[in-house]
RNA sequence: CGGGACGUAGCGCAGUUUGGUAGCGCGCUUCCUUGGGGUGGAAGAGGUCGUGGGUUCAAAUCCCGUCGUUCCGACCA
């Protein structure tokens, strides 16, 4: 490939709209061009990167097979063909994958299968952002598993779990795999892989000693104990405009991990959901919603459902609401000792408040419902968990029969007898992998591409291309190079050598092999590491050992 | 969905407060110069001021609507 012949407009100013740094670069290096929110071009050099990283219209009818229609909700982007039919762009393929092998796949003999695909999905976000970090149309690699038992399919979650990392490991990138909430995926057992980064939109709880990781959202906490104490008697106290927890507190004198706060969510089935937590705890949503069958999303309730449940704003609690109200305590408060807790009457709170003794426990689910935090216990061995923020950048899920059940994929076994396969789904956002990538690794001049996704692993950069006998000189050494195995660019531009430098800089190219009247006339070779900044000079016969010996490390 | 900011040449911006001939930098074209880290100079090309309506002798500028982009938030009763 010649930079003459290659479309990579770069560009010395960053357009405004680039929030964080991969966007940014992105940009300037000539690799994606935006078409509208959340939607991007890839240029010839943010394609390679795509390409290197791995080797849409689908019909209503398939997702009301699987239940999804409904409970995919607004982010699939839907549409009428011209008889009236439902389609949808396709934000997931776990429908299609099961389509395609129900009517071909019948005989245990064929299992285990796995399939891949390399594709566009569309997702219509609610807040597209970052570039390539959240869009509305975005590449993913995914595959899925086909196994007669739920056995065999762990056996092929574990070869994904273990080739994802392999992945993550080769491009350099420093990640975790995390248990993980499976969403509207759905199945059972789920881990994230995490690529650590301050820009990530996922926050990450960990273990400081053992090997525990977690999604916040489904970071496990077992419930806090409290000092025993003497049980006093419930009694109700005036508290006038305390209707946050601080202003509560303070009125009361007392801390909040003594009060019990409440909670009002409203589900897009419109049931109301009062969760009790401590009153220095925060809410999980993710585990809320999923102790509610049905439900897809929740939003703070409105005040009327409130009062109709027999609820007051600002002076909630437990005691009093009405019977088939949803209502959640989260394990913690069972411990409360003398708490605090709203009391259902405008500036009135109960204290003295025992939830073993005072709440009913056949009207209420007790469960965690807490979103951890820093220094919360690890539920497997108890020490500090510690959080950081990162990119979510794939997922494995588990999936049993769920699609298989619904959609009557089946198999003869053994004794041929008729059974639901048990499949798995494996996706890598590769887009956002991509972003990912150069979020942690990228300096002052622009990106420095992991030498396995790089667009090109080596730049030929030709300091004078005017002149032809450092071009031919070139032209011989991008030869011998290519003829190496070695992904190379050459860059014969007539381009002034600053400008060349800078933009091979930019751009990222692990390895730059400067030729210049230095090699025409001596025969000398300069080797330029772009993530070290390191130059080395070698004669003609032997900068092809170093460059291998190089990229071996990159 | 709520709140804020922005929309003027390919990109980055000024001009809007106080209405009066459309500006700057980068990039682009041509010529000269320079030639190993974004050379220096000269001459050019390029804009329905997002869009629709209104006020006015006159609107990028004031008013109303609308579309788009972007950031923050989605929340403790």
């Amino acid at each position: 490939m010649r930079a003459s012949n290659l479309y990579a407009p770069t560009l010395r100013n960053t357009p405004a709209e680039a929030e964080i740094v991969s966007h940014q670069l992105m940009y300037r290096a000539g690799m994606i061009r935006k078409v509208a929110g959340g939607m991007y071009t890839f240029l010839p050099l943010g394609w390679r990167v795509i390409r290197k990283m791995m080797p849409i219209l689908q019909p209503g009818e398939l997702w009301q097979e699987s239940g999804r229609w409904a409970a995919y909700g607004a982010e699939m982007m839907r549409m009428k063909d011209r008889h009236g039919r439902d389609f949808c762009l396709g934000p997931t393929h776990e429908e299609m994958i099961t389509d395609l092998v129900r009517d071909e796949l019948h005989s245990y003999k064929q299992l285990p299968l796995m399939l891949y695909q390399i594709q566009d999905k569309f997702r219509d976000e609610r807040r597209p952002r970052f570039g390539l970090m959240r869009s509305r149309e975005f590449i993913m690699k995914d595959l899925y598993s086909f196994d007669k038992d739920p056995e065999g399919m762990m056996v092929s979650y574990q070869k994904m779990y273990d080739a994802y990392s392999k992945i993550y490991t080769r491009m350099g990138l420093e990640y975790r795999p995390v248990e993980a909430d499976s969403g509207a995926i759905g199945g059972g057992h789920s881990h994230e892989f995490t690529v650590l980064a301050d820009a990530g939109e996922s926050n990450i709880a960990y273990c400081s000693q053992c090997d525990y990781a977690a999604s916040d959202e489904k970071a496990e906490l077992k419930p806090e104990m409290m000092p025993a104490e003497d049980a006093l008697p419930l009694e109700k106290v005036s508290t006038p405009g305390t209707n946050t927890i601080e202003s509560l507190c303070d009125f009361l004198k007392i801390p909040a991990e003594k009060t019990i706060k409440a909670v009002a969510y409203q589900t897009d089935t419109d049931e109301l959901v009062l969760v009790f937590i401590r009153g220095d705890h925060d809410v999980n949503e993710v585990k809320v919603l999923n102790q509610v069958e049905g439900a897809l999303e929740l939003r703070m309730a409105d005040e009327d459902v409130i009062q109709a449940a027999g609820g007051c704003p600002g002076f909630m609690g437990p005691i009093g609401i009405k019977k088939g109200t949803h209502v959640f305590v989260d394990a913690s408060v069972m411990n409360v000792q003398n708490g605090v807790t709203g009391a259902n009457e405008k500036d009135v709170h109960y204290k003295n408040v025992n939830p073993q003794r005072d709440f009913d426990k056949d009207a209420i689910v007790i469960s965690d419902f807490r979103m951890v935090k820093e220094g919360d216990p690890c539920p497997h061995c108890g020490a500090p968990m510690k959080m950081t923020r990162g990119i979510e950048a794939g997922q494995v899920f588990a999936l049993g029969t769920k699609y298989s059940a619904a959609m009557g994929a089946t198999f003869l076994d053994e004794q041929g007898k008729e059974q639901p396969l048990y499949m798995g789904c494996y996706g890598i956002g590769v887009g956002r992998t991509m972003a990912a990538a150069i979020e942690q690794n990228n300096d002052k001049d622009g990106i420095v591409w992991p030498r396995a996704i790089a667009p090109f692993e080596v730049v030929v950069a030709v300091v004078n291309a005017k002149k032809d006998d450092q071009l031919a000189y070139g032209e011989s050494i991008y030869k011998e190079c290519q003829e190496a195995g070695i992904d190379t660019l050459l860059d014969d531009r007539k381009e002034r050598a600053g400008v060349k430098f800078k933009d091979c800089d930019l751009i990222g190219y692990p390895l730059r092999v400067t030729i210049g009247p230095k090699a025409v006339e001596g025969d000398t070779i300069e080797i330029k590491v772009r993530k070290t900044g390191e130059v080395l000079t070698c004669q003609r016969g032997e900068y092809l050992a170093k460059v291998k010996e190089l990229l071996k490390t990159l």
